[in-house]
DNA sequence: ATCGACCTTCCAGCAACTGGAAGGTCAAGT
DNA sequence: ACTTGACCTTCCAGTTGCTGGAAGGTCGAT
């Protein structure tokens, strides 16, 4: 099947396909006009791809992540580290947001939201009290 | 005052004001040796940059701020709305980091992380049930 | 004189794509 | 047979916000 099929089944943009076998994660066949000639397993790889990346792994993690998959010896505990330190990371950057978002609603109920210049939020990002 | 004390002064690396700068955010005088020589009133801008990306405003988002900044006959409101876009976004991306969170903690509780080779987390990336 | 710490510019690279130009191919319609 | 338009190809450049390094100039102290 050509990229645009390849595209359509896997949800993701050609252009992104083409990326990802840019830099090797994956090698699809060719056809004699030079197309590129996706076999029903490519998509799958492309949506198990696709799906991790809105799971929020780097492609480097979906890299090592397809690897596992592919690998019918693999231990379960090689996948299960992996997204442990993925949910350690996404927990860090909810405290952060969570962090960011007290200080910046602080700051705009501080603020009239008048039409006169004396704004608290522009104070504060000045001398950072 | 070089860019060195700049640096130490505002929290930003050298790197990162000379930067700021080639990309029109701040405009230090020069000296006659060619190099940067920063006011006050530069570091005082400097910090304003530090505390506003900290807080996750955008470049473009502290170069409106910036002007803002500086315009004494500015409107509050004016600065208010972009801080409460942000706030949006921000809420927006914790919403998302929380469902994320979620299915991965999920699938990490159903992976016995054992060394057998079936793991659930590769079968949901896989078939996506 | 010379050393090290500073400063300068420029060029390249990171992640993970995305956009566009220039051109080849294919299938359908006339 | 010819043309149209949708598809495909490669390659180059841009995005965001820096960061690193090379090659060279300058400064202050010894």
């Amino acid at each position: 099947m050509n990229i645009g099929e390849a595209s359509e089944r896997s949800g993701l943009p050609s252009k992104t396909i083409r990326y990802y076998e840019d830099i090797g994660l994956i090698r699809p066949e060719r056809g004699g006009n030079g197309y590129r000639d996706y076999a029903a397993s490519d998509v799958h790889k492309l949506r198990f791809l696709q799906r991790s990346r809105g799971l929020g792994f780097s492609v480097e993690e979906c890299r090592q992540l397809l690897a596992l998959y592919e690998d019918k010896a693999r231990a379960s505990a090689d996948v299960k580290d992996i997204a442990e330190s993925k949910l350690g990371e996404i927990d860090r950057k909810i405290r952060e947001l969570t962090e960011l978002r007290r200080t910046l609603e602080h700051l705009v109920h501080a603020c009239h939201g008048n039409d006169r210049p004396d704004c608290p939020i522009l104070e504060e990002l000045s001398d950072g009290r």
